[in-house]
DNA sequence: TGTACATCAGTGAACGCGCGTTCACTGATGTAC
DNA sequence: TGTACATCAGTGAACGCGCGTTCACTGATGTAC
């Protein structure tokens, strides 16, 4: 599929719809090469336009993968607060939920994942990024305080670390078990049976299910 | 530092070291620009040979990567097992100074770290890398074992799932807070600290402390 | 409704550059006898 | 101890290539009046 003739197709001189065409190229060749297999240039002629094209949208290869690395905190945010479903059926189940949803985000949308971590990129590199990445982190803060709620009220920690901590675990088990790519490393079991028993064992060390179980 | 003249300093014609020298240019530069900013040719230039003198010793680009991939392994495995320190004073602390050191290692060695875990490499992409990858997890997974001896009979989980979950732990931590380059993400805390309570949280979840403490 | 004009979003040619890789070669080293 | 020779580890020149970026330009679009 060529994204340059998308939509009402190639309208002449003019694009239409470069900044998106870009964008879109460049996902596909992150995807095909990693990050550093793609160049400004390459994007230019998949999108069908001449190489100094592109900097009339972008200042250089850096702000291009800045905007794809906030895309995709967007999606990744979008894709965490679906798997919430408002805390549904139980805080517990709705936060794994949320841990597995990363895992597939990770697993299946390669380019952005290493746009968004792997690229390089200082977190605050400009304030919609910083932005972005703070709204997906808030998702889980957000789960971690309902779901810390629900426990003894002499073992309640401070919901940011909570939130830090199911962070380093699921994203730990992405970046080694769930990547996208060929460094993937081999698992006897699936990425996301081993980050369930993981938050379990963590929740149960905070009192959670001393109770109920 | 020159590295191509080091030690007896340069023979001449033939650079005594060349392999050695090579791994070390390419590591600052990977230090200094990224995996993706080091190039063979450049690794060439600043161990002081000619642009083909390199293909005696590696075969390509990805030849030299990898072996320095496998170093790091190597050294993050002597590392990791320095701070086990044959479990004293106890497992559980000394389980917690492997974490430390994982940490230490991706903050002080960024290239090897990138190398290791963010140049793309599969991790079964030769004998040697496999068995040095295998080798830094297995002092994991060996301090795990010793540790789970500790727990009450009832709560003792596969050893295997106890290193893969304090593995996952640690490397998101490293990965996102205590990395050694620009996309270190900011933390209200030590990387250190953040990971002592997580690891000791999942522990009192496995029962340990429940008794001691 | 028509027209003049400003602005926007492209072109395409050109630049200097460094890369990876190859080739036939040669200087240095080690070893058999 | 000397010498012949094989092997090793470099050289240096050359190649084709694609990149990022710049430049003056031009076609298309939108808008004021």
């Amino acid at each position: 599929m060529s994204w340059s003739k998308q939509g009402r197709g190639r309208r002449g001189y003019h694009h239409g719809n470069l900044r998106e065409a870009l964008v879109q190229a460049a996902l596909g060749l992150i995807a095909d090469k990693g990050p550093a297999g793609f160049t400004f240039a390459e994007a230019a002629r998949s999108a069908g336009v001449s190489p100094a094209a592109p900097y009339r949208h972008f200042r250089d290869r850096e702000a291009l993968i800045a905007d794809i690395a906030r895309r995709g905190f967007d999606l990744l945010t979008a894709a965490q607060q679906a798997a919430w479903n408002d805390g549904e059926p139980d805080a517990m189940r709705a936060l794994v939920a949320v841990g597995r949803a990363y895992l597939e985000f990770a697993r299946t949308e390669p380019a952005y994942y290493s746009a968004m971590f792997e690229a390089g990129l200082p977190p605050d590199l400009n304030r919609e990024l910083a932005a972005a990445g703070d709204a997906a982190f808030a998702v889980l803060r957000q789960a971690s305080e309902a779901v810390r709620a629900t426990l003894p009220p002499d073992s309640q920690p401070p919901a940011l670390m909570m939130g830090l901590h199911l962070w380093s675990m699921t994203h730990g088990i992405a970046a080694l078990f769930s990547r996208g790519d060929a460094a993937r490393r081999a698992l006897p079991m699936t990425p996301e049976d081993l980050l369930e028993a993981e938050v379990l064992v963590y929740l149960a060390g905070l009192g959670l299910g001393k109770d109920q179980a």
